[in-house]
DNA sequence: ATGACGATTTACT
DNA sequence: GTAAATCGTCATA
């Protein structure tokens, strides 16, 4: 299974004592959000204590009611997609094609239901989290297969929807951390069309997907 | 009650 | 490149 460990330094340590994003993070444009996400770090914990971390290199931007790509698209509003009308900093984990689950990032207030997907994840070198990622991932041959797409990286991660609706800010179940500055300013974003989505018509054009350049985690090149 | 479909992944030709 | 897997949700009746 780990005839793909990474070259040394390919992976990033984990940062001991990064703060977490706090609600004013999520609270603002959900395009602002989507591009501030990348490279901050995911940290999903489990019952048992372990920690799964990755940094963020992938993510597109849903925009509401608008937004014909967007589950609330023309006010739609159901049991299904209720936490993107949360307040900002709200998990959204939704179930689809009958096995896979993906995991966003609800932006702005309840009168807003936007959110950010999370597509792709750079994962950490944290101890046993490596591991315990590939375990999760039992098909998964190298380590760019492992947090490769949305419903990738919530197997990789044991997210599904027992973590919808979850709080992101104060939650002890998962949550974000905040990347050295240092780190950020290095990060080159690139843009391009959401996947997925051509039944959304024009919306579907739009440059909605955000990555980081040139990183070799995203879910394509 | 029934049928179509999906913010995907995987295996296979 | 194409197709199967697999089921909750939603629109229609």
């Amino acid at each position: 299974m780990f005839d793909f460990l990474p070259q040394p330094g390919d992976l990033p340590r984990p940062a001991e004592g990064l703060p977490r994003l706090d609600r004013s993070f999520y609270q603002r444009d959900t395009v602002a959000v989507a591009r501030g996400l990348l490279g901050q770090r995911l940290v999903r914990q489990r019952s048992d204590g372990t920690r799964l971390a990755g940094l963020i290199v992938e993510t597109e931007a849903y925009l509401g009611p608008e937004d014909q790509a967007a589950h609330t698209k023309n006010g739609h509003r159901s049991a299904r997609n209720e936490s993107m009308y949360q307040q900002g900093g709200t998990g959204y984990v939704y179930f689809t094609y009958g096995m896979h689950h993906c995991i966003n990032v609800v932006t702005r207030d309840a009168r807003h239901p936007q959110a950010v997907l999370i597509r792709a994840l750079q994962p950490c070198v944290d101890g046993p989290s490596l591991a315990a990622m590939a375990e999760q991932r039992p098909g998964a041959k190298r380590v760019t297969d492992l947090c490769s797409g949305p419903a990738k990286l919530c197997a990789a991660l044991n997210i599904d929807r027992a973590l919808d609706g979850c709080d992101l800010v104060g939650g002890d179940l998962l949550w974000l951390e905040r990347a050295r500055a240092r780190a950020l300013a290095t990060t080159r974003i690139a843009s391009g069309p959401r996947v997925g989505v051509a039944y959304a018509g024009d919306w579907a054009d739009r440059p909605l997907r955000f990555w980081v350049g040139g990183n070799r985690f995203v879910s394509r090149g």
